[in-house]
DNA sequence: TCAATTATGGACTTTATGTGCCCATAATAA
DNA sequence: TTATTATGGGCACATAAAGTCCATAATTGA
């Protein structure tokens, strides 16, 4: 039970673009150099924000990523999704049928988690921290 | 990120247990059985529950397992800690030495869930369950 | 005391997933 | 056209979860 590393990368990332001057492009490679992590592992991750509609991306010469558009109100609970999934954490797999009550309480474990997550928005927290370009 | 198997099997378990006759002994072939899981492995999930505290083991003929007396404020988030472990669920590692605002949001963000599960016990649970002995 | 029963612990296999790399392909700019 | 950059498939490695097997210890009952 933890959080993916690729979870890790993809907030920081996030969190980098937010504080990069909006419409320019950056590459996966100074990304990847920020995050010591190489950079065709980060691209998978990347394609996965691409994919939610987080960020978008342009091939070529000075290509690369930026956020789109609505990217103030996006939360750190919707880049988790995107690179976790939205699975419940938990499953009972007994109870076929019936309904079982540590799913139940588990589940509302899980939302009270959640439910802090979707109130951080990345633009709140890219203003509290201290990015050197 | 999902709970384990592991931690599922030790909340069934222990909130059997719960509705169980106090002070009577049950095997793990019958606890077993309830889950549809091998005796073996679940006596090993057994075994670490003892350690913490939880229930208490006999062995030899008509042996077994039962709770412990302080078992009525044993919580979903003790018996969870005692599978999982206490670690956090989100390991930063970059920022050597300097705090990482991710790190502090997610922990905040757990945080909200264990206060909830530290809230859910056993035998607050155990009432509202039906189970049949 | 002996045999049956039950838990404990070590070592192992299997399976699944995360992490990471390599290379081919597509798209774009100079 | 060539250099650059993202995308995607497939492979390899590491790690952890899930489960098995067997030896050992403890206890009960005959």
């Amino acid at each position: 039970m933890k959080f993916s590393k690729a979870t890790n990368y993809a907030l920081h990332t996030m969190l980098f673009l937010a504080a990069f001057p909006p419409n320019k492009l950056i590459g996966v490679q100074q990304l990847a150099e920020r995050q010591e992590v190489s950079p065709t592992y980060l691209s998978k991750i990347l394609t996965k924000l691409v994919k939610a509609g987080m960020i978008e991306s342009t091939s070529g010469a000075n290509g690369g990523y930026r956020l789109k558009r609505n990217w103030e109100e996006i939360s750190f609970l919707d880049v988790i999704h995107a690179i976790e999934g939205s699975a419940s954490l938990f499953d009972c797999e007994m109870n076929h049928g019936s309904e079982c009550l540590v799913q139940k309480v588990m589940v509302s474990a899980e939302e009270k988690m959640e439910d802090f997550l979707k109130n951080q928005k990345l633009s709140e927290i890219a203003k509290k921290m201290t990015v050197v370009l």
